[in-house]
DNA sequence: TTGAAAGCGCTACCAT
DNA sequence: ATGGTAGCGCTTTCAA
């Protein structure tokens, strides 16, 4: 069927690993003879089998993937990234999907190692960040880099974004529109979520601003959970003149609730998401939004995971932490037509 | 470092073959034997080669899936379909992402299949819908299934949606709402624009409706085209009732630009999609749309794939038309003040 | 510069 | 019911 190396050898009458070494550019192969094998190779077509020569090698230059959900456009991009690192080093990216379940992830993971992948990247869907399943992977001495959730307490190799920079600069940009009532939608009581409470509450306080409590509503992660909660905070008065809100889909559906009750967005309420998720310029009004960098913290995580697997030592836990940028759009514009 | 099956073969007594055979299940294994051997087996934490397997087995339960671009929801929920059918087989998914360029495609087909996998699910990015690079996969007895694309003239597994149902769908329920005055912002020369184009002409022929030329305006595939057609369009005297846009995203920019005119939508002017991506509800005005049941593509491209992959002999190449449907939002709500 | 031998971890086939 | 032999296609090691 397919062409193998003893193929080439017998057509040419050398041996099988006179070919071998040939195909491999190997410096002891006189000129003449690494040509007759390319050439003979490219005509017969040969590929290698990476299957064979994985078992020979120990090394399959795949790299598991898993991440909690393929439609979301974060995950996608940071696969983006990575797959933009790995596949010029030859490495092919093994995608699994955990669909958020802890219980999947697992299964993946050890699914992914029966398979020999060199390492893995993962993106955890450790509801509670649980950090005992890492803690046997690095045991195994199975490489691996996490990414954007890093469970509490956990030394592992790490890639992602700090929430409260996200938070401090989400409401700094704010700030520095001249607005002084700054409400928050916040998400739910994850890392995610807290951190960037944590982020507003801080900003507030250096800039000695007050927030009042009722200048705080949860939302969950959704837009009609953001429409509900801005509706809620549309009763408060003073009315707030800025929303940093947990998310896109959030401030998406906040916007919709400010226009629907008559008021201008941004000129009475300016309104900041986070993700830059890529229908955000497609909104009735386009939004701001705090950029994860996604596709850099695939790229980075690439780039730790294949130092590791090439390292012949363990390697000291790294934590990466990329910087988030803020995206203006029309939502957060300048153009109020009183600025005070 | 990890246990074989020689390891647990020596640590009872009994011989490799007895291993493999019960931790096969294999009929011929006396059940204390098997026992023992699964027991061993647990305690050692032995989990099996996939890679020697492989090579032995001359299949390595891993399917390969190039899409054009991974962040495009469309594809990402055919994968997620795909996966859906797959991973319960015990079969692993490699994502390839081709950049809708046709070269690099045609490199991560190569790499794919060098890594042996079973079978490749293909939405090709061949720009002109060349079929001759399939041709030469067919003749070199890998199998394959299409998805969203078809090469015209090349007989081959295909799954996807009929173009022309997509515009006669959407036409027909504008027609339904009582539109008169049915516009198309119509896409690229390539097949899906094409199709969803004849798809619309032929609805308006077989409903009599009358379709001035100027009611068809090219745009592109994106949201800043769309908004720019649209302008177009609400030059054209008399104004039209309802709008078929080529895609989402043009739908989008159709909507803004309607907007900003001080017209409403609906109630002016009726807009609806094609591809239902999943911002679609997010919009100021959530917009109806052909959603192409992408999710179901991806299942039945991988149920095909598997067919092809467990059949014996190659099976008649199979062509599956995956019906869409519509999605109603507001952008298409029977709700006009003066319905006639 | 070339090649023979051994082995990677597993399975298929055929004896016993 | 159990096991020996012979691979799968490649690489590594060492000898010629």
């Amino acid at each position: 069927m397919a062409a193998r190396m003893k193929d080439i050898a017998s057509d040419l009458g050398v041996s099988l690993m006179t070919v071998s070494k040939a195909l491999r550019n190997h410096s002891d192969i006189s000129e003449v003879t690494r040509k007759r094998v390319l050439k003979r190779a490219r005509e017969l077509g040969y590929q290698p089998d990476f299957v064979a020569r994985s078992l020979a090698m120990r090394r399959t230059y795949m790299v598991g993937l898993v991440i909690p959900d393929l439609m979301h456009s974060f995950f996608a991009e940071v696969a983006k990234g990575a797959a933009s690192r790995l596949e010029p080093q030859g490495y092919q990216i093994v995608i699994s999907n955990s669909e958020e379940n802890a219980e999947t992830e697992a299964r993946q993971i050890a699914a992914l190692l029966a398979r020999k992948v060199d390492g893995l990247i993962i993106a955890s869907a450790q509801p509670t960040g649980r950090a005992e399943p890492f803690r046997r992977l690095r045991a195994s001495k199975a490489k691996f880099v996490l990414v954007d959730r890093l469970p509490p307490g956990l030394n592992a190799h790490y890639v992602g974004c700090d929430d409260e920079v996200i938070g401090e600069m989400a409401t700094e940009h704010l700030v520095k529109l001249g607005r002084r009532r700054i409400a928050h939608l916040r998400g739910p009581e994850i890392r995610t979520g807290v951190g960037r409470l944590q982020g507003y509450l801080r900003v507030l306080e250096r800039r000695k601003i007050g927030a009042p409590a009722q200048c705080v509503v949860r939302a969950a992660a959704s837009d009609s959970t953001g429409y509900e909660a801005m509706r809620q905070l549309l009763r408060v008065e003073p009315l707030p003149d800025a929303v940093f809100a947990y998310n896109d889909p959030v401030a998406a559906g906040a916007i919709r609730a400010t226009l629907d009750a008559g008021l201008g967005v941004p000129d009475d309420i300016a309104i900041i998401g986070s993700g830059n998720v890529h229908y955000s310029d497609l909104l009735r009004v386009p939004l701001s939004t705090i950029d994860q960098n996604s596709h850099c913290i695939g790229e980075t995580a690439a780039e730790l995971l294949m130092k590791c697997i090439e390292s012949k030592v363990p390697l000291k836990p790294e934590q990466v932490f990329i910087t988030p940028r803020v995206v203006v759009r029309e939502s957060t514009r300048r153009n109020r037509v009183s600025d005070d």
